[in-house]
RNA sequence: GGAGGGUUCGCCUAGUGGCCGAUGGCGGUGGUCUUGAAAACCACUAAGGCAGCGAUGUCUUCAAGGGUUCGAAUCCCUUACCCUCCGCCA
């Protein structure tokens, strides 16, 4: 949701945001009027609504003709204020509706454009270079690590089991994001899953990325696909105390996505699922630090993927592809040998106030007063990773190397050998 | 699933139609006192919209929505959530 004072005062910033984006102009015009309008309507409303309550003070001291007199004018003041009052509540529907029109404000810096027009950061890590690779499906059924036929037999389409070293190999990659989160002094969460409507749409996940989402009729209730659903919700409608910086959560939980219209898309493997776990970083901050936390948020990132020991590189996301609610976006792409591309493994997004001001998370600036806070957010493990690090740790036995830093979660094993026998 | 009870300003709590934006306590902030602290005492202590350079003014908010009324925290209806008991299932 947009800062309506930052729109009055400057509403050339928010056209040239929506052209970046290559959203609409006009919008910006709509909710100017919207704005005005509710402002006006609010006015009429509180005029009446003060003098019907300086009448109703003196109603209990009037008597006789006196009384007959304000009672017939209050009386009328009664339907008046109604009329104005339903006025109020359409001109705030309104502006609410063509609030929700406009994304946020891109960052000065974000590269123009849409999916394609992205700008390489930089490339890190040396790409192993193979004769003949496995994909990392071939390498997960060599090791007895992944298991897609039997998930699609038990789910469908794009579920699958992990299992033996894989199981083991997701939760001590989770567990390594974890810890490096708890070092760096983050909260560890383990969020519900499934909320509510009002926590789905107040993140802004029942937008455009509606048909994403799985709702379960019965209850009412949302699948999240990220924690950083239920990361966001969770200081909704109250005043952090910001003074010390920061405050930091890592969320571990598992992630749903319907992946509608993605259809033969990332079809084998695990690439594309509907369901994966991860570790996501959430921080709420003052909006004047929320750049620089940003670049920590992506330090992170990078500081995990280094201790994968895996070769990637980091995109500055184009204006169009940012999503609504986010005002900046580096994702970090691991390289994949087999399919001789780069593949996104984290993604981390400043969301400036846009995604506070909506929750209403606020908190106490150092003249004491309240300002809405800054929300971030950025992976710090998932299961993708998985997907690079079979990869491009893969030796021609088909075997897989595991990255020292890894080795203490995966009980200090240092190489994952083919199973004996398949089953 | 059945039967009751509840939801008030950070927390607890008073409040059964106008004197209630709302009592009191706790907590918090500032001050007096003190070598320092504690205690005691005093003051302040919700958020938001709009107008104004500003002091300030004004309106909204007593779970949410609707109704009754000139006037609602207070009466009525609906919904949500919480609690207790019973049943059922782990």
């Amino acid at each position: 949701m947009i800062d309506l004072r930052l729109l009055r005062e400057d509403p050339e910033t928010v056209r040239a945001s929506q052209r970046l984006r290559g959203d609409s102009v006009d919008s910006v015009d709509d909710l100017l009027r919207a704005d005005e309008a509710r402002r006006s309507a609010v006015a009429s409303f509180e005029a009446l609504r003060g003098e019907q309550k300086q009448l109703g003070k003196l109603m209990p001291k009037a008597t006789g003709d006196e009384k007959t007199a304000l009672l017939a004018r209050t009386k009328d003041l009664a339907a008046e204020v109604k009329a104005a009052e339903a006025a109020v509540n359409e001109a705030e529907q309104a502006l609410r509706t063509a609030q929700f029109a406009i994304a946020n404000v891109v960052q000065d810096g974000a590269p123009g454009g849409g999916e394609d027009d992205y700008v390489v950061l930089r490339e890190v890590g040396d790409r192993p270079v193979f004769d003949n690779p496995r994909d990392h499906l071939a390498l997960g059924e060599l090791l007895g690590a992944i298991d897609t036929e039997r998930g699609a037999k038990v789910s469908g389409a794009r579920f699958y089991y992990m299992t033996g070293v894989g199981a083991l190999l997701q939760l001590g990659l989770l567990q390594m994001g974890l810890w490096q989160s708890v070092e760096a002094g983050f909260t560890p969460m383990i969020p519900p899953v499934l909320v509510k409507p009002e926590s789905m749409e107040g993140t802004g996940f029942l937008g455009s990325h509606a048909a994403e989402v799985y709702h379960l009729p019965a209850d009412d209730l949302y699948l999240v696909g990220t924690s950083e659903v239920p990361l966001a919700a969770y200081h909704k409608d109250e005043i952090l105390n910001l003074a010390a910086g920061p405050q930091r959560y890592a969320g571990w939980s598992s992630c749903f996505r319907r992946e509608a219209g993605s259809y033969g898309k990332d079809t084998r493997g695990i690439i594309r699922v509907h369901q994966f776990d991860k570790v996501e970083m959430f921080s709420y901050c003052d909006p004047a630090e929320a750049a620089e936390e940003h670049l920590r948020l992506l330090a992170w990132e990078e500081e995990m993927l280094g201790k994968l020991e895996l070769a990637y590189r980091v995109i500055d996301v184009a204006a169009g592809d940012l999503g609504s609610s986010a005002a900046r976006k580096f994702d970090c792409e691991a390289w994949l040998p087999t399919q001789n591309r780069y593949m996104e493994v984290t993604s981390t997004s400043n969301c400036t106030t846009f995604q506070a001001r909506r929750l209403n998370t606020r908190f106490r600036d150092a003249d004491g007063r309240t300002q809405t806070a800054a929300t971030l957010n950025g992976t710090l493990a998932t299961t993708r990773m998985l997907v690079a690090l079979l990869e491009q740790h893969q030796q021609p036995d088909g075997s897989v190397r595991v990255p020292k830093a890894l080795q203490p979660f995966v009980g200090g094993r240092d190489v994952l050998e083919p199973a004996k026998a398949g089953s």
